[in-house]
RNA sequence: GCCCCCGUAGCCCAACUGGCAGAGGCAGCCCACUUAAAAUGGGCACAGUGCGGGUUCGAGUCCCGUCGGGGGUACCA
């Protein structure tokens, strides 16, 4: 069987074998290695240096360990098509990848193997490696690393110390030049403390101003950690008892479990390390518009953000406490002040501080039964609803989001516009994380509270007037003239939503009721987990328990072999259960005596036993790629400015005026960071640039998310998945949808992901080794645009082999091994396809619709596949802009034909402007659009030529059939039509 | 509920600022090579763009509505 394929066939095998010569020979000549203006690596000589620069990069991999399967390299193989195709257009291209390998995936694959999370991850990443050559990856290795490598975190623990060394100050010059706010170095705060200049605003028990030199060690660091970029804090977190740490907001689904491991989450009041992330909110919102990236991926960094423009109105409510009978402001955050006049009561949410203030002895006389809750007073009430609202679980507050819960707590408010005494309310459908705590009930014109004071019988007052035909039961949330909005001193009447929102603030400013104010759906960033596999944070606690960072020559605070590194995990249910960092069973390295450099000499010490989360490595990975051998600094300023400065042009679709941010020219990778990663990313970034490390403001100027590689899954009667591959497509007699059988019995196909219980993985060795690395990557990218989701079809990949079957039979005999390329001049036909196809590819390359290229591609191939032998003139470009997508069949094809370099730097085919042009071209004759006929015309034909010609048709005259013309349109050269 | 994206041959996908619906591939059918085959070569056929309106000389493309699929978010005041 096999001796009959002919010798020098094109076949798996001898892909495999050209496969592996190019790429030992690409690692042993260092192809792939990019030019630095400076730093360790330094090559100013360089001829690339001045011809442009790109770097491209991907979003590096967790070397998971539970193997690899086709959907995974999509991105990576597109990227690496693009950076070949850029090195050829004589461009300085970075591309490499490295791994991220800190974090819960990689320790809970320890974890389960019984291994060390360091020998499992770096068996992980070898293995990655393996497969990533396999498939030709032009990665530049020098520049490889992990987030592991002590070299690495040692500058992730150095960006910490910098954040927690800074703080925000929002009055000072934006470094921009711009505008105010900046990071900026934490002992110019406590310069100003001390020296006065900043009012401490703290006083002793006499009322006395205290100063910065009163205050003990703990309290100067207790007001620092006020402003600190990295600060500790106490507040309500996140604890996943079944993943043994806290998480994040970000790490958190919305139906409140684990994103990773769907455990429960509980809140608890715990001491943990945050990030100030919420001083950068409104930059982070803003400077979106200057990015390149998915609208939707901006989209939802705003949603989360969240910012909010309204206004805080101070209602005042009579104090209940005994021995005070003033008032109380009870402070409330509204996006429609302009509705004001249809606040007809108050929500506090059941968590409110105010609550135990202002609720009364007793009800007031007259209270409507359905408030009370059928309590004997307010105290009663409004103890057993917070009691119930405390137990609720977030899944089933949401559950019961439609009907809406709530008690009166006795008091009532006055409205600020006209006196009107309100009821206030406690009820949970007011959360106590959000803008006061606190609302200004409008049923008039929200749902909400219209639902509310339905279910308690409250007025509602319109205040808008709603649109003809809007139901009468409903609040009206839309654009209309305010009615009903007037008093003695202000009226809104008759004016739109935003002049009206105007009109009231300044008057509530005037009054000193009230202010316009921004808010946020955006929270500190929960920095610490008590897991062993992260960074450990280079921290030491002294006696006072005070936090000092280590000084920059004790980095890398490296992380210590333990014999026990895994979690404390406890029942997911355990709500009550605390964490407990596994660092801290390291009493050995936790206790240490250190003379940190302050001139308070060695003291003895407790290291922080938290580690960072996994987020930390990847926030600044794309900095270090640039400069990873520097040792002095992060990345060499020069060599930052060079890659990812700033540049002249603002991105495509910017807004006007819109300046370029700066960072990496071409990222890709899944939508499934489009908050995390993306957001902390941003955020750390920013700062760097505030402290001036970076000329950047931000990572990534251009972001792109490659689709979802999915697969069919196959279910037998029973509902189980059968093995995908052994499937066999049974097409239907009468041509319609096709069934399926496994072993003879029928089953049922579905979509979705590629998974091992789903039977369904197939893996990129797998096709390796059945086509080759090179057939494998033409069919990923000949699938669709990158963007795109789509399936996995094994038996489809052949067609991409079949192209490179052709490609190559067109250059080598398949019996002999000779060359078969004639040196004979091109016909013209040949040769302005030729011309067209490098246009057009080119341009696909450009663009990335890689796609579109490789069929350009394969049309010109099979168009030379028809000629009795194929010209070297057109071939030679044609394996130049294959070599993008199939580099090793098109090295050893260049190489065949004469040539000695590699191709990976070869000029990029050019075409010649001339041979795009045709002569003639055929111009189509519509008679009321419908296309009647052709004619060939010369290409620079006149309009008044065509339209006669088109005119003169014999087929034209007949469907006009001696009807009058009324209007003929002509685009010359290509279309005509005629209107009768 | 709200927001975003996508619906083109049996399947994956092309189609520039509106201008001939088809570049490419898979599967199908026919022929050739072959004892037989196919990861061989050649050829053939296959949809009027989810549905309903509108704008236009002309709509896959723009607008409105609707259905289906996917994603995000969810009492955010």
């Amino acid at each position: 069987m096999s001796e009959r394929i002919p010798e020098h066939r094109y076949t798996a095998a001898l892909a495999n074998e050209i496969e592996a010569r190019w790429q030992e020979r690409w690692e042993a000549e260092d192809t792939f290695a990019s030019a630095n203006p400076a730093g360790p690596w330094a090559d100013p000589d360089d001829p690339r240096l001045g011809q442009g620069h790109r770097f491209i990069m991907d979003m590096f991999p967790y070397p998971s360990g539970t193997g690899l399967h086709v959907g995974h390299p999509l991105g990576f193989i597109a990227t690496d098509v693009h950076a070949r195709f850029a090195r050829t257009t004589g461009m300085n291209v970075l591309h490499t990848m490295g791994f991220d390998a800190f974090g819960l995936p990689a320790e809970q694959y320890a974890v389960q193997t019984g291994q060390h999370p360091r020998v499992t991850t770096e068996r992980n990443m070898e293995i990655y490696r393996a497969q990533l050559r396999r498939l030709g990856m032009g990665h530049e290795q020098r520049r490889s690393f992990a987030t592991i490598d002590p070299g690495y975190y040692r500058w992730t623990q150095w960006i910490f110390t910098q954040i927690f060394e800074s703080w925000y100050d929002v009055d000072a010059p934006a470094r921009t030049g711009e505008g105010t706010g900046r990071a900026r170095p934490i002992r110019e705060l406590v310069a100003q403390f001390a020296s006065g200049e900043r009012d401490l605003d703290l006083h002793d028990d006499e009322g006395r101003p205290r100063t910065w030199a009163d205050l003990s060690p703990v309290e100067q660091a207790d007001v620092l950690d006020g402003y600190r970029l990295a600060y500790l804090s106490s507040a309500p977190v996140n604890w996943c008892p079944g993943l043994g740490t806290v998480l994040s907001n970000e790490e958190v689904t919305a139906d409140g479990r684990s994103e990773r491991g769907n455990f429960p989450v509980f809140k608890r009041n715990l001491s943990q390390w945050m990030m100030r992330i919420t001083a950068y909110a409104d930059r982070l919102t803003d400077d979106l518009d200057r990015l390149d990236w998915p609208e939707k991926v901006k989209l939802m960094q705003r949603n989360w953000i969240g910012r909010s423009v309204g206004a805080t109105v101070r209602f005042d409510v009579p104090s209940a406490s005994s021995g005070h009978d003033g008032t109380l402001p009870l402070h409330v955050f509204t996006t429609r002040p302009d509705t004001l006049f249809g606040a007809t009561f108050m929500v506090v949410a059941p968590e409110h501080p105010s609550l135990a203030e202002i609720v009364p002895d007793a009800w007031p006389e007259g209270t409507d039964p359905r408030w009370t809750d059928g309590a004997p007073d307010p105290r009663t009430a409004v103890t057993a609803y917070q009691r119930m609202a405390s137990t609720k679980s977030d899944v089933e507050r949401q559950a019961d989001a439609k009907t809406k819960t709530g008690v009166f707590t006795g008091a009532f408010a006055t409205n600020p516009v006209d006196g009107r005494q309100v009821p206030v309310f406690v009820a949970d459908y007011v959360l106590m994380g959000y803008g006061t705590g606190a609302i200004m009930a409008v049923p008039g014109q929200d749902q909400r509270d219209w639902d509310f004071a339905v279910a308690y019988g409250l007025p509602i007052i319109r205040t808008v007037q709603p649109t003809e035909g809007h139901p009468e039961d409903q609040a009206f949330t839309g654009e209309g003239p305010a009615v009903n909005s007037a008093n003695d001193e202000v009226s809104l009447d008759g004016l739109g939503v935003a002049e009206a929102k105007e009109r009231i603030i300044a008057w509530l400013v005037e009054r000193g009721l009230g202010r316009e104010t921004v808010t946020y759906r955006l929270r500190d960033w929960l920095f610490s987990r008590q897991r062993y596999w992260g960074e450990p944070f280079p921290v030491v606690w002294d006696e006072d328990g005070v936090a000092h960072t280590v000084p920059d020559e004790m980095l890398p605070v490296e992380l210590p072999d333990v014999p026990d590194y895994s979690p404390r995990t406890y029942e997911p249910e355990d709500a009550d259960s605390s964490p407990e960092a596994p660092l801290a069973r390291a009493t050995d390295w936790v206790e240490v005596e250190l003379d940190l450099g302050d001139g308070r000499g060695v003291r003895r010490y407790r290291r922080e036993t938290n580690t960072m989360p996994n987020w930390a490595g990847s926030c600044w990975y794309h900095l270090r790629y640039l400069d990873p051998a520097n040792e002095d600094a992060l990345v060499d300023p020069t060599v930052e400015r060079y890659w990812i400065g700033p540049r002249p042009a603002p991105v495509a679709g910017a807004p006007a005026g819109a300046t370029d941010p700066g960072g990496v020219d071409l990222y890709v990778g899944g939508v499934e960071h489009a908050v995390l990663h993306l957001l902390y990313s941003r955020f750390w970034h920013k700062v760097l640039f505030d402290l001036g490390y970076v000329s950047s403001e931000e990572p990534f100027r251009r972001l792109i998310n490659q689709g979802m590689i999915e697969a069919y899954v196959y279910r037998d009667a029973r509902g189980f998945p059968v093995p995908a591959a052994e499937v066999e497509e049974v097409p239907d007699p009468e041509g319609g949808a096709p069934t399926f059988t496994w072993q003879g019995e029928p089953v049922t196909q579905e979509y979705g992901k590629m998974g091992k219980s789903l039977k369904n993985v197939v893996t990129p060795d797998e096709m390796c080794e059945q086509y080759g690395a090179d057939t494998f990557r033409v069919y990923e990218m000949s699938m669709g645009p990158l963007e795109q989701y789509r399936p996995w079809e094994t038996r489809a990949v052949v067609g991409s082999m079949r192209f490179l079957q052709r490609l190559w039979r067109n250059v080598v005999d398949e019996e002999t091994g000779e060359l078969t390329v004639t040196d004979d001049p091109m016909d013209v036909e040949t040769e302005k396809a030729l011309h067209r196809t490098i246009a057009g590819v080119r341009a696909d390359y450009e663009a990335l619709r890689t796609n579109t290229a490789i069929a350009k591609m394969i049309e010109l191939n099979n168009h030379l596949t028809k000629l009795p032998a194929a010209p070297r003139a057109a071939v030679e470009p044609l394996v130049q802009m294959v070599a993008p997508v199939a580099p090793h069949v098109a090295e050893e094809l260049w190489s065949r034909l004469g040539h000695e370099g590699s191709l990976a730097w070869a000029p990029f085919p050019e075409a010649d402007p001339q041979l795009l042009v045709e002569d003639t071209v055929t111009c189509v004759v519509q008679v009321r659009g419908k296309v009647r006929d052709r004619l060939e015309v010369a290409a620079d034909v006149d309009e008044a030529t065509l339209q006669e010609l088109a005119l003169a048709s014999p087929k034209v005259q007949a469907i006009i059939d001696g009807a009058p013309v009324r209007k003929v349109i002509v685009r010359a050269p290509g279309l005509v039509n005629i209107v009768v």
